[in-house]
Formats: structure tokens, C-alpha cells, sequence
DNA sequence: TCAAAAGTGTTTCTCGTACACCCATGT
DNA sequence: ACATGGGTGTACGAGAAACACTTTTGA
């Protein structure tokens, strides 16, 4: 007996099909704290109720025009949600979640991605054109969120937590200059506990050493000592 | 102006909607090689070309019957083309794929796995009810594909690559007692490198003491001194 | 001059890597 | 006896962790 595979039959065509959805995890780091961009709903269900900002992938009407990809989707989502052009925040997919019922009315299978927001930039965010509906939220005061949207951003933070120590991210979210300081502050904001002041400095000191940041001109102005600024190095 | 959520308007249940599917990238090793599950297709498009084996979502017809969920549609075509019943083999959610025009007949959005077969299971495999048309490919001899499935497969060697050194996975692809040996040519056919037998022994070791494995009954026959067997403890 | 934050040093432990060596067993 | 693979020892270096210390600045 021949088994069914993913394209066994073309009357597979008619079967129902479920609506496809890209949800955003967008984060920030502002004032030493790990906040994520919620959008308040004006609509049923869970009207009034906030949720992550996303929407619904273009899908063309059949054979001819097939429409946008996931990653298209995403990106567009997250330039309008946002206003920030395309480049400006680093966007990678995290896990598609796609339990029936998770929307009362109808079949909804979403695609979370996870955004990395710089903080010099974030305030734009909020300035944006959806300011009244958008909000900056602190992860120590989330509130409950409609549909599986709590179950995401946990899901989200899992991941930006395993991956800060061993691959570049941290770097989306600080300025494009930064002091040893700011950087240490973005990982104690992502793993939620403090860092050894000297040892963190070895590590900064060995990324300076591989290549992976150098140091930029000019010097921060802190409450004290001003400290050197280092930008990050895309090459190597 | 407001911007669109994830569910703004009902009449979004009107779009056009995609397919979705499940693909699976099966691993398992044997003869200290890493292979994968290929099945021959045999409808077109790509009719006699190898595949993923994979299936179509179970979508209700609506709003009453919302159908499985899309952990449960990876489960349940794991079974049916291994034959393999549920729990025997470890399953993961890997990336979704939506680019438009992957399937030249329809938008299908595919999101795929990959499932780790312990090798003593391995032979069951091919021996079920797909036996014609189901065959564990090396990878060094992996042929073109249908669709993007080359492209899912290389996305699943480099997650496994990058989790088999943090996380438990490599137990997966043992037999339930296990030698040394053996659980390093599981890294060694993952890596597709040498390993220091001396230092993995160690690291083996540690993997002891922390509890995660422990020494079982009985020794494994070799060709020379028969070697110790341990398990993996599943508790710490 | 004092607080605050930048920046340095030291010590200890764990772990990865390289490499040499001994031991038990089947042929 | 000898090859094969199991099992052990040693030495070096990178890096995580704990903690004490010095230096530079603004107020």
C-alpha cells in the first residue's frame, strides 16, 4: 500500500485548508529591562485584550499568483507594526504553532518570529503611526494575552536566552555604538541576573581580541568616567 | 490608523488560503554513517524523484471541527511512514517553509521536523508496509530531491550538529544500552569528524557522574575486549 | 573629598585538545 | 604472538567564576 505523502493527490486541493498567520515577538532592551511591543485589540475576540502585533500571509488566489513567502510576510508585518524600514531589526522565525481552537473562530496556524529591536530606535516605534494601540511591555508585568500569545513569547524568551551566549544577537540591541556596560546590561536583561563586572570585561575583551567588535571614536558620557564606546564588526 | 492584527476582520475567512503540510527529515545512524528516510514519489509533480516523506494537515471543515493540531499531524505521518509507534522515536519541530511556488501546483506552507530512529529500530523501517518505496539514505550519497527538500535536509543537519553537544539528543540514536564507542560514533557520523577516544571516554565520564547516564547490566560483545553498557537515565 | 563607575589583577576549577601508554581478549 | 579496541595518565591552554583592588571622573 502506497503511503500518503505531502502532494499524494491533486484533489488534496479542495480539502479545507486552515488561514496561515505570522506572529511577532518583538524585543528591546530599555532602561536595563527586557520589554516586548504589544498591540491592544480592537477587535473580537479578545477585544480590548493585548496581544502580539502580526497578521495574515498573502496568499494568491491559486495556481497563477502563489503570493508572498513567510519570510516576506514576517518582514512586512514587523515594517508595519513597527515603521521601521526593513534592515533595522534583525528577524528570525522561532516555531509555528498550530493547536485547533487556539482561535474560537476558525482554524488559525501561526508562524512566530522573534524581532530584535536596538533601543535608540525602539521610541520611534511607539511614535509610529499605531502609537494609541502599541506599547512597550515590561516582561516582569505581561499581562494575560489573548489567543496562545503568553505561550509564545515564553517560547521566545527560551530561545533569545540560549542563544545570546553563542551567537551574535546581543549586538541587535544596543546602539550602534556601546560601552562594555551597555552590552553587559542587554545580557542581564535577557538571562534576568547580574554579571561579575571584571569577568564580563574578559569576555568583551576576547570578542575585541576575535575580531567580532572594535573599538568606534569618541567616548560615552556616564554619570561619572566617561567610557570608550566599541561598534560591532559585521566581517569575521 | 489602525494596522491589521493577526484577526482584525472576519471577512478575512474569505482570503485564499494555502495548504499546509508536514515534512520529515528522519534520521538515524547506521554502520556509523547518519542516513535519512527518502520515499520514491509516485504522482507528479516530481513523480520517481525522491522526497521527504510527509503529509497534508488534518484541517476541519470550519468552526466546529477545527481538526488535529500540527504537533499531532507530525506524529501521526511519523507513524504512518515508519510504522514506528508513537514515542518510539524522538521528534522535533525544525523550520517552516513557504516559499511561494515550492509546490508548482498550489501554495503549499510545509512546516518541517526531524525525528531521530534509535538504529535497532532502523531495520523495522523498511520493513513495513512502505518497504518499496522507503529507503535510509546516506548523506554522502544524498540524490537531488523533490521540491526544497534538500534544502529542509541541510537546515536539519545543522540544527542536529549545534544540538547534539548541549542537549540529550544523542541517546536518541543509540540503541537503549549503549557502549562508549557507540555513543561516539553517533557524534562522530553527526560531526563527520574524528574523535579523541580518550577525551570523549572523559566526557562520557562526566555525563556519569552528573547522573545522566548510568552503567547498565551485562557487557557488549566486540571484536576484541568486550566493552561496558550504560543507558541513558531520563530523570536529571 | 567622596561617590560612582571605569578598568585591572589574581586565583581556582572545569573543560577541550593533543598525545602517550597499558590492558584484556579473540584469532 | 599480535592486532584490535577497551581503558588510563599527563600536560597545556581557554575560559567561567569569585573577589579584591586601583584609577578616573563629576558633583
Amino acid at each position: 500500500m502506497m503511503k500518503t505523502d505531502s502532494t499524494k493527490d491533486t484533489s488534496i486541493e479542495r480539502f479545507p485548508r486552515p488561514a496561515v498567520a505570522v506572529d511577532l515577538v518583538i524585543f528591546t532592551v530599555l532602561d536595563t529591562d527586557l520589554k516586548i511591543l504589544l498591540i491592544q485589540r480592537g477587535q473580537a475576540p479578545h477585544e480590548g485584550d493585548w496581544a502580539l502585533p502580526g497578521g495574515f500571509v498573502r496568499v494568491g488566489d491559486g495556481v497563477i499568483e502563489q503570493g508572498e513567502s513567510v519570510e516576506e510576510a514576517a518582514h512586512r508585518e514587523l515594517e508595519e507594526e513597527t515603521g521601521l524600514p526593513r534592515g533595522a531589526a534583525y528577524l528570525e522565525q522561532l516555531y509555528t504553532f498550530g493547536d485547533p481552537y487556539r482561535d474560537p473562530r476558525m482554524r488559525v496556524i501561526s508562524i512566530a518570529w522573534y524581532a530584535l529591536v536596538r533601543p535608540d530606535l525602539a521610541p520611534l516605534v511607539t511614535a509610529g503611526s499605531d502609537a494609541a494601540a502599541a506599547s512597550w511591555c515590561s516582561l516582569s508585568e505581561l499581562p494575560p494575552l489573548a489567543f496562545d500569545h503568553n505561550h509564545i513569547v515564553q517560547t521566545a524568551i527560551e530561545r533569545i536566552r540560549g542563544k545570546i551566549d553563542y551567537a551574535p544577537v546581543a549586538f541587535e540591541l544596543v546602539p550602534p555604538t556601546f560601552t562594555v556596560a551597555e552590552l553587559r546590561q542587554v545580557f542581564e536583561a535577557i538571562h534576568a541576573t547580574a554579571y561579575d563586572r571584571g569577568n564580563f570585561r574578559r569576555r568583551f575583551k576576547r570578542m575585541l581580541d576575535n575580531g567580532l567588535i572594535e573599538q568606534a571614536p569618541g567616548k560615552r558620557q556616564t554619570a561619572s568616567k566617561p567610557a570608550r564606546v566599541y561598534r560591532f564588526n559585521r566581517r569575521h
